[in-house]
DNA sequence: ATGGTTGTTGGACAA
């Protein structure tokens, strides 16, 4: 099974380089962010052409998240529990063959002095109580998504450039060590312990792309029993090279087939 | 230090 996570920055820009990469990828769950754009003008009609269902919680202008899949989507959740007030559309959530997946859109949080920041903090607190029901639920899960945490400095051309930056400030990576530390695996991180220069953004401006000035922020978080199904895990650096590309690039993993309990593929 | 870019939207705001 392959799930994947993308940052399109717009939909409706993205939507030939979506449907392209779903043709050549052809991944089980493909988890949107920044889809931009109501519930209602999302292109289903486009995505169903290719054989995909969607699942969409949008919102005008910004935000927004989407989960698609040529299989069934099941038991959709809309939302991230515990702050009923806040109506950005950030978190989505459903049941695909056996998996619990989620498209998340974690705050950006700059600037870090404003109001924003401490919105970002309570969105994670608010996340890790949500993995701590799933967990003890006993689901199996791949959380996927806009993070907006970088986890390391590893995974940053120049950290000391952004220790003041909201995704990179120590309580940023405290709050996603808290949540990491409840028994969760970055999928990349595992698969690739030793890695460098392996990043999901690079910045529109000063020529960054070219120069791969870039940080790892887009993240597949997978539950306990998921990551011992953990098979692969690539970020395909294809689309942000393309022509009018959005500032993220796709990460995928793959989990194999259920293993019987008390064996090891 | 500043400015550099893209998207939504119709002047800023968000990233």
């Amino acid at each position: 099974m392959k799930i994947a996570t993308w940052n399109v920055n717009s939909i409706k820009v993205r939507l030939g380089a979506v449907c392209e990469w779903i043709e050549k990828e052809r991944p089980d769950a493909l988890l949107l962010q920044e889809i931009k754009t109501t519930t209602d003008a999302f292109p289903r009609f486009e995505i169903e052409s290719l054989g995909y269902r969607c699942a969409v919680l949008g919102q005008r202008a910004y935000n927004g998240v989407a989960i698609l899949s040529p299989h069934p989507i099941e038991d959709v959740m809309e939302g991230l529990p515990g702050e009923p007030a806040d109506d950005h559309a950030r978190y989505l959530e459903a049941s695909i063959g056996g998996v619990r997946v989620a498209s998340i859109y974690l705050p950006n949080g700059n600037p870090a002095d404003s109001e924003k920041y401490p919105y970002k903090l309570r969105w994670m607190a608010r996340l890790r109580e949500r993995v701590e029901t799933l967990l003890a639920d006993d689901v199996t899960f791949v959380l996927g998504g806009d993070y907006n945490v970088i986890p390391e400095p590893r995974d940053a051309y120049d950290p000391a450039a952004w220790v003041d930056d909201a995704l990179f400030k120590l309580d940023t990576r405290r709050a996603w060590r808290s949540i990491v530390n409840l028994g969760l695996t970055d999928a990349f991180r595992a698969l690739e312990p030793t890695a460098t220069h392996a990043y999901t953004f690079w910045d529109y401006q000063a020529g960054a792309w070219q120069r791969d000035l870039g940080i790892r922020i887009d993240h597949l978080l997978l539950s306990p029993d998921a990551a011992d199904r953990l098979i692969g895990c690539q970020i395909d650096k294809g689309p942000r090279g393309a022509p009018k590309a959005s500032d993220h690039t796709p990460i995928w993993c793959e989990l194999s087939d259920k293993v019987p309990a008390g064996r090891f593929a």
